[in-house]
DNA sequence: TCGATTGATCGCAAATGGTTATCGCCCAAG
DNA sequence: CTTGGGCGATAACCATTTGCGATCAATCGA
């Protein structure tokens, strides 16, 4: 068969294109000019022998086919930039480049370990951290833009196509102001609770709604918030209490303390998890860090 | 950070030197002349930020960055070119393009069930296959120079990147020809036998030594073939008896019978393998045909 | 020391990837 | 019903990339 002259280039195009609705916002968000993603998207649908986009007289769609390949596309295309950037050298003097995403909560000693021990591997390779919540790492590493991430493991957040491993566990604790006294744990139902909102802490909400109601504990909410930096800060301007893994106590402000409550059973754990199609040798080298990855796996 | 500037063309050359061993030889191979190869590894060389390859005066090496990059890197190409393969459409009004080995030993009804619900499902898709040895088929997986393989199930047959499922079993028998009286179990020992070479055969005649041995039977292996052909007409010939899966019989050759072996114990398992990093959406379809693929799964 | 063979270099031709300007089309707002 | 604005397609043109043949410099074995 006659070889392909289709390239990386094309894969971009294509999927610039499916990405922004149309050929005209593809070249601008490309940054090239519309007659050549014209072009470059016919040349490629004469190589495969279909069309890829269908050409409507408002946007353009894909057609089933063109939906089927824009997907390989972008799980190769991913695959090939993880590749350059995995060896990649950059002016600086470092080797390589794996981009990681941690969840708020796993932000304790854990992964600094794990890290440091990469680090003592391959030393010089750069390692970007991105701060993503649970839904938004697992989309991102299904998607390819982050080689790995550390997440809070629940039966709701699972996807086919990435792997998770448990790192480590800790248990839940009530976080409140340094100068404020000990609460009965009776008294702490119905008071007033400071939480993550829900739409970005989803997972960590769901497991503190399963752990409250096996503890009896009804934490009356009474304002949610984006981050955890505003999290703590209302804590501490007394808004009320919050709960969050023991394992952050030494990462917690001045001005806040933490306190077990032995009622609340159960535990948060912290999963790395990753795309099993996402494969170069440092990222072998990295998972490697944090346990024993599985070898020849005999599937179900 | 820049953009980088490689593409498929490069990849493809680094790997052409990588196995030619040589700028002049990669360019044979590759069917281009040799300044265009000296330019294209200096040009990705240089985007990269390392030395890919070591010029020795009488060869070219691969440096240890450069090592680690190749093996990324081929993995990269074989995840394109899958993506390529699986979209296009030739002339002859075929869509997507799959390409699968399989031992000898797995040529029963199992295999054509299989393909036929694949057929059904994506109608028009090109399968090509290829018989190749378990040892030859791991490494082609392992290369994604096939994307998936239906080899003899052994405790010897296994790689970090092979995923493995159990497809389906099936006793070993007695092939004789088909004039032949039936031997009794005990005369067997001793019995001249042909066998295929234990090089191309390795894992199959690995288990039969297990089972031939749990069973008491000790065949006087008088001859060692190539290929399956050959096997089943040296026994015609009757130089011997073989041992084949039962399964089998129906595709024997008229002049040949099968005879059950209840001393025999034990059976050989047929498995699909697949590389999990070779991903697309036909392949999953595929596989899909020969029993469910695990979903999210969890390491450890 | 002399070929033979290796990768590197040079200059030129062709192919590729990109540009701007413009077209024809369809839909929606006037 | 017209018309303007937005869409992708097309044309003509330009710069860069890619590949070529010829040639060079270095090394190694005979």
């Amino acid at each position: 068969m006659r070889q392909s002259r289709i390239g990386i280039r094309h894969l971009r195009c294509a999927i610039g294109v499916a990405d922004a609705g149309g050929f005209r916002a593809a070249a601008e968000m490309l940054g090239i000019a519309q007659p050549a993603i014209t072009k470059t998207i016919r040349d490629m649908e004469e190589d495969l022998g279909f069309e890829i986009f269908e050409r409507g007289p408002k946007a353009v769609s894909l057609t089933a086919p063109g939906r089927r390949f824009i997907e390989d596309a972008r799980q190769s295309l991913a695959q090939f930039e993880r590749t350059i950037r995995a060896a990649r050298r950059n002016e600086t003097g470092s080797h390589g480049h794996v981009i990681i995403g941690y969840s708020a909560l796993a932000s304790s000693g854990h992964i600094s370990d794990g890290l440091r021990g990469f680090e003592a591997l391959c030393p010089g390779v750069q390692i970007e951290m991105h701060v993503l919540s649970t839904d938004t790492m697992m989309r991102q590493l299904a998607g390819g833009e982050i080689d790995a991430g550390f997440l809070l493991s629940h039966e709701t957040v699972a996807h086919p196509a990435i792997s998770q491993q448990p790192v480590w566990s800790s248990p839940i604790g009530l976080v409140l102001p340094r100068d404020a006294p000990d609460p009965d744990f009776e008294t702490l139902s119905g008071a007033p609770f400071v939480m993550g909102l829900r739409e970005n802490w989803r997972a960590y909400r769901l497991l503190l709604d399963r752990l409250c109601a096996e503890a009896g504990l009804v934490p009356q909410v009474t304002e949610e918030v984006w981050d955890v930096q505003v999290l703590f800060q209302r804590v501490a301007e007394g808004r009320g209490y919050t709960l969050y893994p023991m394992d952050a106590a030494p990462a917690l402000p001045a001005s806040l303390r933490m306190l077990a409550l032995s009622r609340l059973r159960g535990s948060l754990t912290i999963s790395m998890a990753w795309n099993h199609v996402a494969d170069t040798a440092l990222l072998r080298s990295f998972r490697a860090q944090f346990g024993r990855e599985e070898t020849a796996h005999m599937a179900r």
